[in-house]
DNA sequence: CTTTCTAATGTTATATTATTACATAATGTT
DNA sequence: AACATTATGTAATAATATAACATTAGAAAG
């Protein structure tokens, strides 16, 4: 086995396609674009995305069911992930706002209830669509 | 056919059914529990809650591929949602806060770009299972 | 270096979630 | 009445995700 940091072989030939990839990938579409490097069944993509996530490499958009490479250094551990999402274009984009995260990382509900982790997705029309 | 704010049968029988529900309900759960009332296929219940969605009635919760009926007046027409999840109970709970729905929709990023909608998960232990 | 433990992998089958396609019926509009 | 729009019914299938079990590779400990 390897440390923490290191990537295993199937972890990082998936987070590399990702991390190439100019859009959110699905999990079928990455298993289609591995099978060459000897990827071949489902559960090897899924185990592999399921990993990347806990460990904050790669993060999910929830509303369409699809991965990306995480840019944004101070998204802590895929703890705190917020997202704008082009509703023509599908172009997604992580957003990174000191201001933002702290206002949510500090956020407490009416029963005084802190939260340990939260992901906010944004929708609207990116520059290019509108 | 009627006027905005009726129902249709089926969509009055999935809603009635989210309704009650203390819990948020998955689409196939819902199919199984309302094969007694006439409601036959997968089909009817999807298109059931795309307009239920639609016209704000229940909210999806992204995370859990599952639905819940909407408590909360002040979220205009499934534009601005925000949840509490459980991780350990999975229990769901709408949050109706003026500050964070004020703070979310006025919220720009880098580019000045304002969003239509958008959806918050956060994700902690309840009351119960602290 | 050998034993032991754990994480990752390989493989098959299956479960769960969601949509396409096409036909029909009901309602709304003019 | 004629037409447009929305909802429904039904069958088939696509897309997303997990269960179960066997094996392998590396880490940890003596
Ligand atoms: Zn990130
Ligand atoms: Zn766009
Ligand atoms: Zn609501
Ligand atoms: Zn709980």
């Amino acid at each position: 086995m390897q440390k923490q940091t290191l990537l295993t072989k199937n972890q990082q030939i998936i987070f590399d396609l990702i991390d190439r990839s100019p859009e959110p990938m699905k999990a079928y579409s990455i298993l289609f674009n591995v099978q060459k490097k000897g990827i071949k069944a489902p559960l090897q993509v899924y185990r592999a995305l399921d990993k990347l996530v806990e460990i904050g490499k790669i993060h999910k958009i929830e509303s369409r069911n699809a991965f990306i490479a995480c840019h944004n250094s101070s998204c802590q551990v895929a703890k705190a992930t917020a997202f704008s999402i082009c509703e023509i274009c599908e172009k997604v984009t992580e957003i990174s706002s000191a201001g933002l995260s702290k206002y949510l990382a500090n956020f407490k509900d009416k029963d005084g209830m802190k939260y340990s982790k939260y992901n906010l997705e944004f929708f609207g029309l990116c520059k290019k669509c509108r």
